[in-house]
DNA sequence: CATGAATGAGCGTTCATTCAT
DNA sequence: CATGAATGAACGCTCATTCAT
């Protein structure tokens, strides 16, 4: 992971982070809901419980020190077993995380799959759907904001992490669209507005989830976060032209 | 630097980050706007010019790396100095960030310093400082997306940049208030709502300048996109609930 | 390292060196003379082994390039390992001294506990005891040379040599305290005469191991050293006054 | 100075301490006494005054921080000229120390050259010179003990300080050698003897004067001091056989 | 002749990854 | 299949010495 660090830069030269095609994006297709309770429940092979029990303690590791900040020793430290192990589980620190991410990303996508019901207001969809993305990021926060991390350092990871984004921008977009053909919002550009909030949704979660974060020690009220982050993204769009 | 990145959990030791008070703020009073020119208007004394230099230097291998992919060996290759004089100038690594760090804050400090006009609307005044802050943002995008990095991975970093939202936070909370006593957005929280609001500010404008932000490569419109900016977070206040 | 060396001076800035607590003075209680033999004798675990290597490698480097000029690259190389390797058993170059002078101490404090016998005149039991001192001296010459250099050189490792020093000067105060009560030496101060006597031993015997010491080429006796130290000593301590 | 600290050994190869023959012993013979008081009585010539300052703010610097731990810098500073402007009067770190360790011996071997009195007992010559050193090593104890460090670490500077340690030895071997016809101390090797009575004497004022000493806090009495120092000498040589 | 900025080799230390047991 | 010792490239930082001004 020296190379992680490093080797982001186009410019830069060294070390090798796994091509993008070596990465096993498909291997992630797990059962939903597997991810968060690791080593309690124990899965029927053997193979998958180390793989569980690792997974756990890379959260329980990132969410004390960060990704970048954490090592593999560490985690496996904390998962109670070799460093070798976690070789045979995980090609590298970088693909720990990309697995973690992916089934983040699964489970998002999954929830998130809210088709406007008729006579919904698309608005009132869209905070349903901020409920959600909220209610996933406390869950899985030390491993988004992992990936957080390594989409500003890595080249690589920030591709994967872009098209994520891309997910969300794409939705919300189109979700603005519908409200502009209501008649809200005119004079906004879809595109740029989901981008904006997307990055308020990230950025504000990270901000209140982070060791280091806007409210940490005095730990916030969750529906008031709730709330908070409802109402600035709907008023945000749900405005029309004064006439 | 390599402690930078591994110090900075609780659970670890030191960190050598200076004081506030050994930083050189004082020094910062340059003329405003001279910031990000530096090696070509070659100041009288050499030493002075070197410190130029340096910081130029910095900026470009920051935009093209990220902060925490750059080496002082390569920032001095791109100063077209030797590693050693870079510790003539500064004490380390993080101190040269502080240091740009400290710059970009006093610049944003005192040019976002608007007082409330008489008459004027603050959802105005907010729209005014928006501008303000989208265009330093600009301007020094590799200084702030590197402090962006190090206040993921460093505590001390951390705490600074901390304080410096903090204020930001303030700051907004401070207009929201004044715009509730108008009758606007009175189901809100002003903390909460400005810690967002001031994450979505960071972090858009990081999303729209870093190497692989969203609109990488398409170069947005620079009016469009503080159109957005400004669209968004004053309707996101500007709201008065429904009778 | 380069820190070991900087770092010692009140005006200079931090110090590593471990916590007494931190120790492992415990791991010492290896079989009395085990110490210097290291490389041949494997031990049953792989990791002991290395550590075994890297202190009679150490041993070697010491010897030959002096403490302070020897790396931890050389005593790597001399140990046939990697460099990365030191690591894991030793936090500094500082502790790997510090470990060794632990053991050292512990054999000389164990070897020299010899309580006066009935009968025995002081002076006696003071020439047995230099005898031993003599003994290990030669015995473990490379690291208390080394760790002479280190305590005129850093602040944290004088103190600890000082403290073992000052058992030294205790003792043989405690025994010159004795003779003046059987009519010795009448008009001496114990304490200072310790610390002289101290000196003279520890520094005889620098003298008399160091590269390039008074005797250096034309090898020593080791009964006329021994004899020599003994009369010395001695007789400095046992006279009357004149009557 | 890097390479005085890992120049030193046989074994090693890379930087170059300047050969033996390079170095300008000549050129030490300046009047006696001109050493020790500085920046106050301007001598003739400006250079002259400049090397004086240099001089003196070493010693003021080897006194607070040790030979090894300072740096041309600070001494600079302290002497409040630049850089620069040392390596006009000195080739080298090294060679300053050299001068100034000469100026150490020239003194020394001149005061201390007290022949043999008719009538006078070698016994009371030695103790006369014994102050005489005691008095000199606490008036240059910062060279002295930084000359110490270095003969501990670079062979040069080591072979220059044995030929010094040599001359004291010889001398004192040649008064034991008198005090044996005169029916002293029969059984003992003059030159072992000299050798270790020498390593007292050197390093009981080493531990006397540095920082980190036996003493330290606690200053001793001067008078005690040399009391301890003569009584303990002289009777280490001064007894007879038992008849 | 003074200045102090610049040079650059050198060393300590870290940690992802490999591999012998 | 597990273990954890070993590897080694990489990077931050120091400071004696040089040299342009």
């Amino acid at each position: 992971m020296k190379p992680a660090i490093k080797e982001a830069a186009g410019a830069l030269k060294k070390t090798r982070l796994p091509r993008q095609s070596e990465l096993p994006l498909a291997k992630t297709a797990q059962p939903i809901g597997a991810g968060s309770r690791a080593s309690s429940d124990l899965p029927a092979k053997k193979g998958d419980r180390t793989r569980l029990q690792i997974k756990a303690a890379a959260r329980v590791i990132f969410a004390r020190d960060g990704f970048l900040n954490s090592t593999i020793a560490e985690i496996m430290k904390e998962a109670q077993r070799s460093i070798g192990v976690f070789y045979r589980y995980y090609k590298s620190k970088d693909e720990l995380l990309l697995e973690l991410t992916e089934e983040f990303r699964q489970k998002l996508l999954q929830q998130i799959h809210l088709p406007l019901r008729p006579n919904q207001d698309p608005i009132d969809n869209f905070e349903e759907k901020l409920g959600i993305f909220w209610q996933l990021y406390m869950e899985d926060w030390p491993i988004v904001n992992s990936a957080l991390q390594m989409s500003m350092v890595d080249e690589a990871f920030a591709k994967r992490w872009h098209d994520l984004r891309q997910q969300g921008i794409g939705a919300i977009a189109h979700i603005i669209g519908k409200a502009r053909k209501l008649g809200y919002c005119p004079t906004i550009d879809p595109h740029y507005a989901a981008s904006a909030l997307c990055s308020m949704l990230e950025f504000t979660c990270y901000n209140w989830t982070s060791r280091w974060g806007d409210f940490a020690g005095a730990k916030m009220s969750k529906t008031a976060a709730i709330q908070t982050l409802k109402q600035i993204a709907s008023h945000s769009i749900a405005w029309r032209s004064p006439t």
